[in-house]
DNA sequence: CTCGCCATGTAACTCGTTACATGATTTC
DNA sequence: GAAATCATGTAACGAGTTACATGGCGAG
């Protein structure tokens, strides 16, 4: 047993995408396999992850009775596990969002290449500048559909599309204005 | 010698990190530690690394020639190596500025804490949003302060801090909704 | 004289990905 | 009957972090 562990036991802590799962089955039960899915697509603006890290973890957390599962029969393929809250989990969930969140982590080589933008003939730049506004253009019409047909009853979910939505709207202003101040500049 | 290695020196890839250091000392030649801190304070929004990944990644870009360093008596503190580009090394920047980038990966367990929010009582969530949202002002102000000392001719660093302001400006009116949305909730 | 910043480096560890594996079911 | 999607799992690997380590220099 490592050091870790140790700790770990004795806070009571646990890794944060643990906690991501929690958030994923606690507003409606969910396989593996669709939490997968919902982080890839609902979510990626928060938090994506391969089912390889997935399957593990619900093990565990499992294992420490803060979820349970329910064999059910796949409505169109193989059954799947569907695992849902237990009131232990619900505790260590209500306390994990009573804390504060380090600050988000961003990786976005995007704005990097633009720093290097000068570096390219002005009809490249202004070319990948406008597919990259294409693919957020994309997510966008995903997370405004979403928005569309959710309510005030889902507050949670609605919020989170609500942030895609106002997140994806500002990626776009942003390519906009690199590619005005791309056509703008002296060749 | 693993596969990997092999690929890598056939297709002459580098990871992702090597060419945001590039990318660091394109505009100004930095020093490890320079780049290290530009990466966590102006670049936060793109890229943000420890300093024990980028002295290795930085000697490994020397070896390949795609840098070149010097060294120079520190202004307050000790000597410092000072890297800039090569030839080669602009070449290799300006083949990967030229490519596409996959989707910014983001990690921002706060948004699945406002997921949950009704598990708190209406005054912690606020309380909390708050508080999320002063930081971002910061941050907001951060980002306004660099654009305000850049001009058109700093293009690529211009834009850079441009996203850094339309991006947390884009955060805080999220905050701003979901306090509203909380406040006018059913208790 | 101590604290904090400048400056660099290494080792252990952790998290998550990529790749490998399996197999059922549905759609074309 | 081939391809795509559903569904779960494991092993090897990679990239980066945390923690450990060192030392000069400046400010209070």
């Amino acid at each position: 047993m490592r050091v870790s562990d140790l700790k770990e036991a004795a806070a009571g802590k646990e890794k944060p995408l643990k906690y991501v799962l929690l958030a994923g089955i606690y507003n409606e039960p969910r396989s593996g396999y669709e939490l997968t899915k919902w982080l890839q697509m609902v979510g990626q603006h928060c938090w994506s992850v391969e089912h390889s890290s997935v399957y593990p973890a619900l093990r565990e957390l499992e294992k420490d009775e803060l979820i349970q599962s329910e064999r059910l029969p796949g409505t169109r393929g193989p059954d799947r596990s569907i695992y849902s809250m237990t009131a232990a989990g619900l505790d260590k969930l209500r306390a994990w969002v009573a804390n504060g969140s380090p600050r988000p982590a961003i990786k976005d080589e995007q704005i990097l290449r633009v720093l290097c933008f000068d570096l390219l003939p002005r009809e490249t730049a202004l070319q990948q500048i406008r597919e990259v506004r294409a693919d957020h253009q994309v997510q966008l019409e995903f997370f405004l559909a979403r928005q569309a047909m959710l309510t005030e009853r889902q507050l949670g979910p609605l919020l989170v599309a609500r942030r895609g939505v106002l997140a994806e709207q500002a990626y776009i202003a942003w390519c906009d204005e690199v590619a005005d101040m791309i056509a703008r500049r002296p060749a």
